[in-house]
DNA sequence: CGTCTATTTGAATGTACTCAAAAGCGGTGG
DNA sequence: CCACCGCTTTTGAGTACATTCAAATAGACG
């Protein structure tokens, strides 16, 4: 199947598009090709691009004073991977966006983007709801930060993302769950005792 | 100021409304008063509404199976105070919001809200761009939470909301930060000494 | 002024981290 | 096919960060 139609059939969650609509993401979103450890962003550099991942996975990462890098989010299929704070501020990113495993993205330029939502009302409202829910998730994860030990915050994470726990090497789920490898480690192996 | 125009001067910060627009808030929010301790949402209620807030500020918070309760967010002047998730699915919520000082709000209805959207697609665009921004902060202290000390997250949050910092009690901001008041108290002693 | 709640202080405990070393595992070349 | 390299994961000892519990102190309100 074509990459486009994978993003068309992706808006039919939402408001599906009609022929104008669809012609017009058709003739903006370009196909890319991404090998593992390479970067779609890298801090210091404006993120120029709305990504959407066709196949594959991407962490999204920052780096804190001691070099030490913290997973804020994965990205996979269907999902979308862009820094907004500095795609619409036009600064330089803060945050890294690194394969994790080779890929294929659509992306669509600033410029091009916001040309989207000033003729066509309808990505305003997809884009909203396809925010609002990446919202609710996130509040979540916020809950579980602020409230439960790393061992329910990784059991919450494997009922959430079965099918991430098991393509992911263990320090870059510790790293998303803010623990040390060392400490998952031995989570894991308490869980398998129990 | 009539509660609306503070509304309406909120818009302005994104695409400002025309007269029709603003005719058609005018006749959907509704005024409410809420004092101290007061609840607009409560666990197994639906949301129904869509809150605004003009003065005043609430927390909204889950409680765990040992009952403790988790500051999830506060949310003061020219913010929105709604469940999302409990909004749209109109799903029992799983959350409180409550007064931490009594408050006056604007209020629309689930259906006038959806009504909104459809009739004037500006407001699919604003609310975009408003939970966009908050997804931004959200994913700031999402950050925090696996990268930081307990100490750095407090600094950060004075920094963040020096006002808030000031008007709440120090167990509200424990609890937000994910940690104890006794172990908040001790940061605090620590920081004077330095 | 007394009552109620919030904050502070301190001792004992638990959760998670650091550091170091060993074991496992995938890939590469001889 | 096996030996070796580099990287990830495991294991363990010692330490630091944060919690629990209890009691004292301070503040807020009627």
């Amino acid at each position: 199947m074509l990459s486009i139609e994978k993003l068309n059939i992706h808006f039919n969650n939402f408001l599906p598009l009609n022929d104008e609509e669809f012609d017009a993401i058709a003739s903006v979103f370009v196909e890319r090709r991404i090998r593992r450890k390479q970067f779609l962003l890298q801090q210091g550099d404006v993120c120029r691009h709305f990504t959407f991942v066709i196949t594959g996975c991407a962490k999204m990462f920052a780096v804190d004073q001691n070099a030490k890098a913290h997973n804020i989010q994965f990205i996979i299929e269907n999902e979308w991977a862009t820094d907004l704070s500095s795609f619409y501020s036009e600064r330089p990113s803060q945050l890294y966006i690194e394969a994790v495993e080779s890929m294929i993205v659509l992306q669509i330029s600033h410029d091009d983007m916001l040309n989207l939502y000033t003729h066509y009302p309808k990505f305003d409202r997809n884009f909203r709801v396809i925010i609002e829910q990446k919202y609710i998730e996130l509040q979540d994860r916020v809950l579980q930060n602020i409230s439960a030990t790393a061992e329910q915050r990784y059991l919450f994470f494997v009922g959430q993302f079965p099918h991430l726990a098991n393509r992911l090497p263990l320090s870059q789920i510790a790293s998303y769950l803010g623990i040390t490898p060392e400490f998952l480690s031995t989570i894991r192996n308490n869980l398998v005792k129990k």
